[in-house]
Parts: structure tokens; sequence; C-alpha cells
RNA sequence: GGGCCGGUGGUCUAGUGGCUAUGACGCCGCCCUUACGAGGCGGAGGCCGUGGGUUCGACUCCCACCCGGCCCA
């Protein structure tokens, strides 16, 4: 009988890919049945942001990974829902913009910048959507949502006034993040650090009552308008004789207390330091605590006011560079220190924040903190660990969330004021509103009867629609039956780096809303790292491109190398290197799957303890995957399934069986059980690696077993006992040992060697002295 | 200053209170055997971050410290 294998070609070849992905698109494997009697599971998959090019190659790996959360699910006997939607509002693509068209969002009318916004927007889109379908993404791409749509906007203005009429939103004229580079309020969680040179300047005060000089430190000098008091620590043995008494804060002259309070620490400067309206955010909490009066020294434009004096329409640095000229001038420096401060910078534009009392939209949270932190005890996280990153940014709040903005490119607040009055009138849900240019839809004004309105100009943060998606995704608000069927959703996948923000927000708005949990699993990843574990970005260099990533290798690989890099939760270093090296795995199994095709497939068989021990092995390992997958860990079945496939099933069982599967010395019946065996590793081995790989499974699949895609097979443990893994040890060592002695006795592996097959090895005696030649 | 995560051969990674510490990439040597021209076999390479403690025994548990990353003050 002569064995030809039914598979060819001696590598898969990735650039097949496409047509597979077009076959599952034509057979519509994917489709969503809410009224399937299977469990639903509903992905909240994140809609990525288009802010500008290349796509960052990590969040490419995430999404592979979220894929196969659905195939995974899929295949576990769920009814999943794998929406893809498209982020596009806020800041990013407003700045984006402004760079790629040339122009600024203060000159030219909002109704054409909004247009450019978009523009930008849907050229960023369609490359994301490409690379998406290019990877195998099994989401719903025929209706892909945008968060700038009406729909979805429509229904962020919805939540705003449900929320809006329960009281939840507030508005008040606080201190508050103010980026005047971008124009706009900004909310702690948009606030980052950076250490940044600065200096530490030595000012002499004069204490009003004995007329000593008493000298602060301060890195905000043109603040001085703002200074309301100066503070030493009550323990402070120094300053132990000044405490209530007064300083005249020079150039400006007002006379302000010496309190003793523990924020000022003895070993900064000098230990006494001054406490203005706002250096930072003690001076915030401290104005509140002691009752200060603020001065407001820095506007809109991150210019001085008038307040300060000759220093008025400065910018901030000139304003400190001219202020400490004069002071030095005036002798009132003591000492300039170069130091290193961690400064608060805008995430977006990288400017230093002010903290300006402005009057903005507050969302209720502090009420919740301790709801919310019970909540996610109700949430599986996946790793387990990174509940925490959720419950420590919960427990940091301090302030309630102010959401509006003013910039153009997000949703508006849906809310008019009265010409005469000034009072807020909000319109009834269901429509999408745009007070900046729409007429007020209202007769009069309830409070004074007043018949002209004034339209917001102002927007919502954009996290004020991200944190309704799985709100928006599961129809709430528009189809009650869909809604009922689809919440809490399954999974909510994201990156670790967006905890506080789309995470923490979405379960606050939706608990609000809903009163309910949003989703029953958590799934954070890691950050993808250049190869030194540096942060990817433009600036240094060092950001890769996937989509020539995805031509050379294929999806397949790119999977693979996602699923086998690195532990869930963990960081992981992108190299193309080793994205090449995983691809040799693929090259394997292709070849095992060849070289078993050339054998028939037997309906049934009578085993050998050979066979018997590999489908023992195998159904360890599907199961052992099969934990991984439940877990949402896909390193688990990646890693597992590999070091089985390259290290047990071919390197042992396939040697092991090879002379019987060809038939020589043995029994029909034995070849037949070999042939029977090796199939039913190979198509449980695919099945099992299907989610992760889904394009070569598939091609394998349907090539040897099947017309019917691999997608569509259940994944469940194989039903062979698994006594014989007790075996494999003693099996691979005997096997190595032989090999080893063959080769330092220089015969070929072909050559007879006579060797005694120890006593546990009996069972497999045949098998063994057939593979290795073994003469007794 | 506090919290979290990590620190295992050149690089990456598994692992656990106990026989000579896993695997991958790379490197070196050999072989070519009817799936694998990215195949097979073998090899070099590690005081398992540092110091101390618990223990018959620690890479594994405890403490302190150092380094890296992230977050908070």
């Amino acid at each position: 009988m002569e064995f030809k294998p039914r598979i060819e070609e001696k590598r898969w070849d990735p650039s097949k890919e496409p047509e597979i992905y077009e076959r599952w698109v034509r057979e519509g494997l994917y489709s969503f049945n809410p009224r399937s009697r299977k469990r639903k599971f509903v992905i909240d998959t994140p809609p990525p942001y288009p802010s500008g090019r290349p796509w960052h190659i990590g969040a490419a790996a995430q999404y592979s990974q979220i894929d196969m959360i659905a195939r995974a699910a899929r295949m576990l006997g769920y009814e999943v829902y794998f929406p893809i939607g498209i982020d596009r509002n806020g800041l990013p693509v407003e700045i984006y913009t402004e760079k790629t068209y040339g122009v600024s969002i203060k000159d030219v009318p909002r109704e054409k910048f909004v247009e450019l916004c978009s523009h930008a927007l849907d050229e960023l889109e369609s490359e994301m959507i490409w690379i998406m379908k290019r990877m195998g993404l099994s989401g719903d791409f025929e209706n892909y949502y945008r968060t700038d749509s009406e729909e979805y906007r429509r229904l962020t203005q919805a939540t705003f006034i449900e929320l809006w009429n329960r009281g939840l939103v507030y508005i008040s004229t606080r201190p508050n993040n103010y980026c005047w580079e971008c124009g706009t309020t900004l909310a702690d969680a948009e606030v980052v650090y950076e250490e940044r040179p600065t200096r530490l300047v030595y000012i002499r005060f004069k204490v009003e009552e004995t007329g000593e000089d008493l000298v602060i430190a301060t890195t905000r000098p043109e603040l001085l308008v703002a200074c309301k008091a100066v503070l030493v620590n009550p323990n402070d043995e120094r300053y132990l004789h000044l405490h209530g008494l007064h300083a005249r804060v020079p150039i400006y002259g007002q006379v302000v207390e010496i309190i003793p309070h523990p924020a000022a620490r003895p070993e900064f400067g000098t230990g006494a330091v001054m406490i203005c309206s706002y250096g930072d955010y003690t001076d915030v909490l401290l104005f509140r605590e002691l009752g200060l009066e603020e001065v407001v020294a820095i506007n809109e434009e991150g210019r001085m006011t008038e307040k300060a004096g000759k220093y008025a329409g400065m910018r901030v640095e000139e304003a400190r560079e001219a202020i400490i000229r004069d002071l030095q001038e005036m002798g009132l420096i003591t000492k300039i220190e170069e130091i290193s401060h961690r400064t608060p910078i805008c995430e977006r534009s990288k400017t230093p924040i002010e903290i300006i009392p402005m009057q903005e939209y507050y969302l209720k949270q502090l009420d919740y903190a301790e709801d919310l932190i019970k909540l996610a005890d109700k949430m599986a996280f996946h790793p387990p660990h990174h509940k925490r990153l959720l419950q420590d940014w919960i427990n940091s709040l301090r302030i309630d969330w102010p959401i509006s903005r003013r910039r153009y490119y997000a949703t508006e607040i849906p809310v008019w004021y009265c010409r005469r009055c000034g009072e807020p009138h909000v319109p009834p849900p269901g429509r999408y509103y745009r007070p900046w240019r729409d007429p007020a839809p209202f007769e009069r004004c309830r409070r004074c009867g007043h018949t002209e309105f004034v339209g917001e100009e102002r927007t919502f943060d954009t996290w004020m629609d991200s944190s309704i998606s799985p709100l928006f995704i599961t129809r709430y608000m528009r189809d009650e039956g869909f809604f009922k069927a689809t919440y809490p959703t399954g999974v909510r996948p994201q990156g670790k780096d967006i905890v506080r923000t789309w995470l923490y927000y979405t379960i606050l708005r939706c608990y609000q809303l809903t009163g309910r949990p949003p989703f029953r699993h958590v799934w954070i990843s890691g950050l993808g790292l250049d190869e030194h574990g540096r942060k990817m970005s433009k600036s240094l260099g060092n950001v890769i491109d996937p989509i020539p990533i995805l031509e050379k290798y294929g999806a397949d690989v790119f999977r693979f190398w996602s699923a086998q890099e690195s532990s869930l939760g963990e960081d992981f270093r992108i190299s193309e290197q080793r994205i090449a090296s995983a691809g040799r795995f693929l090259t394997k199994l292709w070849n095992i799957a060849r070289y078993i095709s050339s054998f028939p497939v037997p309906r049934r068989a009578e085993l050998t303890p050979t066979d018997r021990w590999i489908l023992a092995e195998l159904s360890e390992k599907i199961e052992r995957s099969i934990r991984g997958y439940r877990e949402l860990n896909f390193f688990i079945p990646a890693t597992v399934l590999r070091d089985f496939t390259w290290n047990i099933f071919a390197d042992h069982y396939i040697e092991m069986s090879k002379p019987r599967a060809y038939g020589s010395g043995f029994s029909r019946k034995e070849q037949r059980a070999a042939w029977f065996t090796l199939h039913e590793v190979l198509r449980n081995l695919l099945i099992a690696l299907a989610p992760i790989i889904p394009f070569i499974t598939e091609e394998i699949w349907r090539r040897l077993y099947s017309k019917k895609s691999i997608h569509l097979q259940s994944l469940k443990p194989p039903r062979w006992r698994k006594t014989y893994t007790k075996y494999t040890k003693k099996i691979i060592e005997f096997n190595s040992r032989i090999w080893a002695e063959k080769k330092s006795r220089g015969l070929s592996l072909k050559d007879p060697i006579e060797a005694e097959i120890p006593r546990e090895l009996r069972p497999f005696k045949k098998d063994l002295q057939a593979m290795h030649n073994i003469k007794t």
C-alpha cells in the first residue's frame, strides 16, 4: 500500500487567510441570535480610538486575544455577541486634526472643524477595521457602531438627562484641573505626572509683629498675589515663636497668618510654605480646611489676571521669570535651587495643568464609592489581582467627576439657559440635541416665563460616552427584550492602563442607571512594550506597524505569538524576531497534519497501549487548555498545546507509531489503531487550537475531516482514560536514552541496536522495538 | 513617603518546601532516518536580585534592603 499525503504543500501559506475569512463571512458563522436557547455571552468590546497611525501593535495583539475570548466561548457552548465599535469622540482627534490640516480650533468655525475631525476619523477608522478583519476577528462588522453617531450620542444625552432629573448632576464653581493649551477642564484621570526641572525660590517675607525675616521656599513665586497663609510644622522648633503671628507678602503687601499645620514638611525648603490659590491640590484642601478666600490669579488662557498687577496678561512662565527678577532686584531672594519636581501635566498636550476655579457640570461619584467597591466583588477579574487597580482608584477619589469640557468634537451637553434669568432647561430624552446650533425646544422659561434661550456650548468628557458602551450594545432604552436578554454583559476586555477611566466610569455609570454591575467578568491585559521593555511612542521612534507584520507572517502567527508571549495581565515585549519564531509552530503543526493526511481515517479501532498512552496525554492537556480558556487566559492553552504537540506527540508518539502506521511487521488491526489514533489526536488538537489560530486549523480541518467549519465544533474534554499518563516520563526517558546511545556509538537512527526494554515499559515493547530497531 | 507587580543562563520564560532547576530564541557541534529545505540529536551557558532568618532541607516560606515598571500622596 502506498501512502501519499492529501496535504501536499510543505508549509502553511498565510496568504490564504483572506479567502478563508471571506468564506466565514459568506457562511454567516458568527451571527448572534438573541432568541437562542444557549446561554448568552456578550463581549463589551473596547471601541478603539483612531487617533493616528499606525495603530499600536500591542493594541492589535489585545484585539486578537479578545477574538479568542469570543471563539472559545462559542466552542464552549455560548451564544456569543461580539460587537465591533469605533470610539470617535474627544480631544485626541481634535489635536490630530489641527496638526494634519494645519488649523486651530480657535479660528475655524465650529461646523467646519467638526467636519474636518469627522473626515480624519473616517480615514483612520477604515485602516483599523481592515486590521481587525485581517486578524480574523469574528465580530459583527456589518453593524459596527460609532460613538459619534446620532444613535450613540442620543443615548449619552438620554442617560445624562435621566441622571440630571434624578439629581445626580450639579453645576458648581470649584477649583479644577485646567489645561489652557486644550482650553478645557480635565478630570483627575486625564492628568499625569512627570518629573520636570524647576527652580525652588527662597523668598523673604517680613513678620508683621516682630519685624524679623521669614524665608519661605516656593516653586510658584508668580502666585504670591494669591498667597493667603504661611504654614509651619507645629513641631518645628525654629518657628514656635511665630505661631499665630502674621507675615507680609512681598510685592503685593497682603498680611497673612502664620499657621502651625502638619502639612508643612520641616525638611522641605525652609520648613515654612506659602499657601496660595492654587499651586497644587494640597492648596485646594487647605483653602477649604482653613476657610481662606481664593484669589483667581490665572485665567483660562493660562495668563495672569489683572489681580497680578504689573504681571497681568503674561503667561505663567513669563510672570514667574519677571517676578523672580523683580524680587532679586529688591533683594528679597536669598537662594534659588534647581530641583526636579513632580509636575502634573495634561495627558494629551503635556502642558502643565493649572488649578483654576471654573463653573462646570459634576456627576456625583463620591457617594457611590462604597457601593462600587462592593460591586467590584461581584465581578470575576482575570487575572484576579488586577482588581486591586480598580479598588485603589476608587479609594483615592477626592472630588466628584467634572463632566463638562470646553471642546467641539464630542457629545453636546443638552441644556439651554433662559436668556433672562439663566435657569438651565433640560429637554426630554429621545433626540440628539445640539444646543450650539439647534433652536431651543422650549416655549418659555419655567421660572420667569421668558421666551428666549441660549444653548450650552460645552460638550461632555468623552468618558461620558465610553462609559455606557455596555448599555449601548445591549440596546438599553431602545429594545427592552434585547436588553433583558443581554445585560449584564459577559465580559469587559480591556488594557490595564485604562482601569481608572474606562473600567471605573463604566461601573459607576451603569450602576447609577441600572443598579447592577455591567459585566460578569473583567479581563485586563498588560501593555505591549518594545523589545527593551520601554513604552512604544512616536517620540522614542520605537513603534511597530502591525500591517506589514500581518502581511508578512499572517494572522495566525501573530495571534499565536500574542497568546504564548506572556501570561494574562502581564506586560509583553514585542519583537519581530519572536513573532517570526512563533511561526515555526504553525509549520510544525502543518507538517504533522501533512504526515497524518497520508493515512485513511478509520471509524473505530482496537487500541494498543501506545495509543491509549497518547490519548491519555491528549485528554489531560485538553482539559488543562479548557481550564485556561475558561479563565480567559490563552497563554495556558497556547503553551500547553504547543508543548504537547511538539515535544510529546510529534517526537515520541509519531515516531513510536510510525512503523506500525506504515504496516511493516504489524497486523492490519494494529496498523488501523495507529491510523485511528493519529487522526483522533490531530482532530482534537485542531479543535483545541481553533480559538487561537482559526485559519490554519480551519484549512486542515476542511481538507481532512469535514465540509463544515471547525468553528462550529464544540470544545470538550476527550473521553479517554488518563491513567496511562503515568508512563509519559519513562517513555521520553527511554527514547532519549536510545537516541543518545546510537549517537554516541556513531550509529544511524535506523541501525539496529541491542537494548533492554525496562519492565515498566513492557506494554509498549513492540512499538519501541520497531521504532528503534532493537534486537534482543 | 505609601501601595501593587516583577527581578531564574546573552535574551525571554515555567516551576515548586526535597532526587543533578523547565522550555523557547540565539550560539556551537553532529546527523539526515519514508511529516517537517524554520527537520532530528547532542552541547556550552545560571552563586534562581542582595543580605539575614525559619527548616533536617529554600529558587520556593518570613524579614530587611537593592533594582525595574505602574499607581497614589
